[in-house]
DNA sequence: TACTTGCCTTCCGCTGAACGGAAGGGGTGC
DNA sequence: GCACCCCTTCCGTTCAGCGGAAGGCAAGTA
């Protein structure tokens, strides 16, 4: 990368991530590969801003500067607004998981999420994004995304659980009958003990703009119940983005 | 404040707030007071780095790396996480937009937001920053906060509509009523056509570490009802906190 | 106690990157 | 034509960032 101070900053920040939510410093120098001193000057200057913040254990976490801004930034704005009472329709109506998600090259990026007081293991946050092939918004993303995105999810197909699909053929049959019956649905193949289903929700030219999913234990019999609820709660959406 | 290159990111970064989301060049850096050669390299660098976009329209807007960092750090996560389902139900049992906020100085700031299908006229959104003395969260965080701070915030007291409370001795006994009573209301202190009630969120010590609060056209007398409503969803943060 | 290993912090001389005034290029209004 | 407002680029000066090195803690090992 460019050698300027702010290329070093967004280096050095680059360290955290979902998992790496505090760091010590030099897990910070280590990760953003710079040396310690650096590292040490840098974060002082970001606290000095509020940037980053200090636990008392010593650990270094993202400061609430950063949320205020990151809070500024235009992702979704529209989409999130208009969608977010349908996403509370539609918790009411399943008392699961509620998940709102655009793809993001060839992930799947949460840009809403909803939890319930019952919540199977999930591992998607705000923010996060997760593989197109072993999701239940991923699936609609793809179903309905351009030939070369496919393509390109069709080479990386990582086994996350025993059920996740790996092979491109079945994935792409799958695809196909998502795109014919408008939903998608998952069995433990992203998180065991968690199923889902996922609708896409539609902007004003009838393009795919977003997945809209939720989590539940087990599919059983309530797959129409809760497909019809996606569907009204995706068409909802869609009405208020005209 | 300090003149390293850091700084002066931050400062520029710091010309965006909730009423200025999208900026030109010269708005920038004429609002973080710094030349304009000065404030077009950094932001050359920052586009770089993803923490800023340029629109078609040519304004610059925060970026997405910025988002994606923001919502790592760790801004009230565990209580977030702990309101989130209280929060739906809240807004099951009400239809109201329901807020959760904390004491920030003499701010409230509002981590979470919940707005339903008909929303009142309302300023308030994730991130926001609002004064103490109009709103119903704002006064439950005043009620409970240590003498200083509401010594502080007396001196502040802004009329924001005809109907704000900008007399001290008047808030003063309202902080008293919300201490015994342990509830707050409003009735288009902050905007007109829009009333609140609002209640204390406590933690595992007792102490008060957030407000939790509604908003709707009128009271009337719901009153009871939502004050009952927004206890029980407190009382379950509580026990979830624990 | 003495040694090691991991943290964090401070120092300081060199150097190249940041600085910002100035100049220039496009658009719009009058 | 001129005036005004945007944005962009250039370039010589200078000073702030750089990072190796040294040192100070605290915890674990012999």
């Amino acid at each position: 990368m460019g050698a300027s101070v702010t290329s070093r900053v967004f280096d050095l920040l680059g360290a955290f991530d979902a998992g790496h939510r505090s760091l010590t410093l030099s897990a910070l120098a280590r990760r953003a590969g710079m040396p310690l001193a650096t590292a040490h000057r840098l974060v002082a200057d970001l606290r000095r801003c509020g940037a980053l913040d200090r636990r008392p254990d010593g650990e270094y976490v993202i400061g609430r500067r950063l949320w205020d801004l990151g809070l500024l930034a235009p992702v979704q704005t529209g989409l999130r607004q208009a969608a977010s009472p349908f996403l509370h329709d539609l918790y009411g109506a399943t008392l699961a998981t509620v998940h709102l998600a655009v793809r993001d090259g060839v992930s799947a990026l949460y840009i809403d999420r909803l939890a319930g007081h019952v919540s199977v293991p999930i591992v998607s946050d705000v923010g996060s994004r997760l593989p197109l092939h072993a999701t239940g918004v991923g699936k609609v993303l793809l179903a309905h995304a351009p030939d070369d995105v496919v393509a390109a999810a069709l080479t990386r197909l990582t086994r996350i659980t025993p059920y996740t699909l790996t092979e491109p053929a079945r994935l792409l049959a799958q695809v196909r009958r998502i795109r014919a019956d408008g939903y998608a649905t998952t069995g433990e193949e992203m998180s065991l003990g968690a199923c889902s289903v996922a609708v896409p929700v539609r902007g004003p030219a009838d393009e795919v703009v977003a997945a809209l999913g939720i989590v539940v234990p087990t599919l059983r019999r309530e797959r129409p119940r809760l497909v019809a609820a996606l569907q009204v709660a995706a068409q909802g959406i869609a009405r208020t983005l005209q």
